[in-house]
DNA sequence: GAGTGGTCTAGACCACTGA
DNA sequence: CAGTGGTCTAGACCACTCG
């Protein structure tokens, strides 16, 4: 009655994953080689051939890993050429992560104006977001967006100071393009995935100002934390957005 | 120089697939048997070996199109199990489709009160969403969803009048879980994906009445396009969401 | 222990890209 | 044409569920 259990030595009831496929591991290492920056964005990585010797798998396997940092949108593969780490200067990519559509459906001309760009010690509610220590600095930005020179949105911006050490109000108005695309190329700081919180709020009088609306005007407020490559928080965002011609729009399935 | 070209009859600048590849068809089939009802919400489909069998492909080509189907939420793999049927009966898909959550995290109970059920000619905008054609009769619901006793979402919601033949305000009232759950298991009819758009608005007076805020106060406006197996829309929801304690939440990746 | 989905392999061939 | 990702197969074995 009594067989051998040689692999249960542990507690079978407690938590853990207790076992990891092949494709996972290989998956782990290829965002290692991402994060370390070993390929850069836009840049081809290794074809599944290669990355299968040198791993020492079969190539279906790395395929398997490839297919699911596809699905995260980590890399994008182009049948034919290769595949490619993903990057935020892809005009293909905006609306990933601006979900904001026009009434019309009119995709025109984006504008960013910067407000002001400061540097600062964390608020507390900042901090524990960003998952800082209590008087950490960080960079604040105010900025605008604009549709068709008609100001949509209002952003507040913080971001942790010592990733962002050259960030100035004038490299942020400099640069043309989403600024992801700045971050990405400038400081190496890549946004990989977000939460939002969204509610409808009122307008305050210096937003309302800023938006061309009455004061207590309904906006939509989004809340965004993105993190990086390891899930580490690397940006809170509060957006104000004016809804009156614009909807965010958002796909259930 | 000339060679043949058999494969290429048709002009190749033309737009179109041209090629399907066999685990696609499958796909398709395996939708075609979900969307017939040839296994119930809930129901286990076959066993990969035999679906197999039944199409004559290999059980891996077989294996690439349920993952594809579980993959959009049509059905549910359970290692050790079986394939299900997916339904909006259980419990866990619920955030699925209400994406709002509670300032302090808390899940408790959800309830129902259905005010207002009615069969009308629909409305031009109605009509249009749903694609019916002028005259077509609608069912028109109002309802509004309460968290821990506390109204905080009121729901105007439209369907075809000829998938809902026997629906009223008893039915609804009587039900006990999500309206999906009944449309599916009363009326056959699934919502499988749907599209979202989002706005801040000004809370009118009825609607201020029936979520206890003042007329005017900032609600979150959400127009939900619900549509089936075949990208037919079935339902046009309008809701508006009382925000004060309350979050609608999304996950950029 | 039988049946299910999940992993991994090796190999053949197809579709697409670009030189 | 060579090189890439994409498809399809057949078979072996593993992990999980349940009677």
């Amino acid at each position: 009655m009594v067989s051998s259990l040689p692999p249960a030595a542990v507690d079978p009831a407690s938590e853990g994953p207790a076992f990891s496929p092949l494709y996972q591991q290989i998956k782990t290492l290829i965002t290692r080689s991402l994060q370390a920056g070993e390929w850069r964005p836009g840049e081809m990585i290794p074809s599944e051939t290669e990355l299968a010797a040198r791993y020492k798998v079969s190539q279906g396997t790395v395929r398997k890993a490839i297919d699911a940092l596809a699905d995260e949108n980590l890399v994008m593969r182009r049948q034919g050429k290769g595949t490619f780490v993903a990057t935020h200067t892809e005009q293909k990519i905006q609306f990933r992560f601006l979900r904001l559509m026009a009434d019309d459906g009119d995709t025109g001309n984006v504008t960013r104006r910067v407000i002001d760009c400061r540097r600062l010690r964390a608020p507390a509610d900042v901090g524990r977001a960003l998952e800082l220590k209590t008087g950490d600095g960080v960079v604040q930005v105010r900025r605008v967006m604009l549709f068709r020179s008609v100001p949509v949105v209002l952003d507040d911006i913080w971001l942790p100071g010592h990733l962002f050490k050259g960030l100035t109000a004038e490299r942020l108005s400099e640069y043309r393009g989403p600024m992801y695309g700045l971050f990405e190329t400038e400081f190496g700081v890549r946004m990989i995935r977000a939460e939002e919180q969204l509610r409808a709020v009122a307008a305050d009088p210096a937003a309302a100002e800023l938006l061309n609306v009455k004061a207590g005007a309904p906006l939509l407020s989004v809340e965004r934390l993105s993190r990086t490559y390891d899930d580490k928080p690397v940006e809170l965002r509060r957006g104000l957005y004016n809804t009156e011609a614009h909807y965010y729009r958002n796909e259930l399935s």
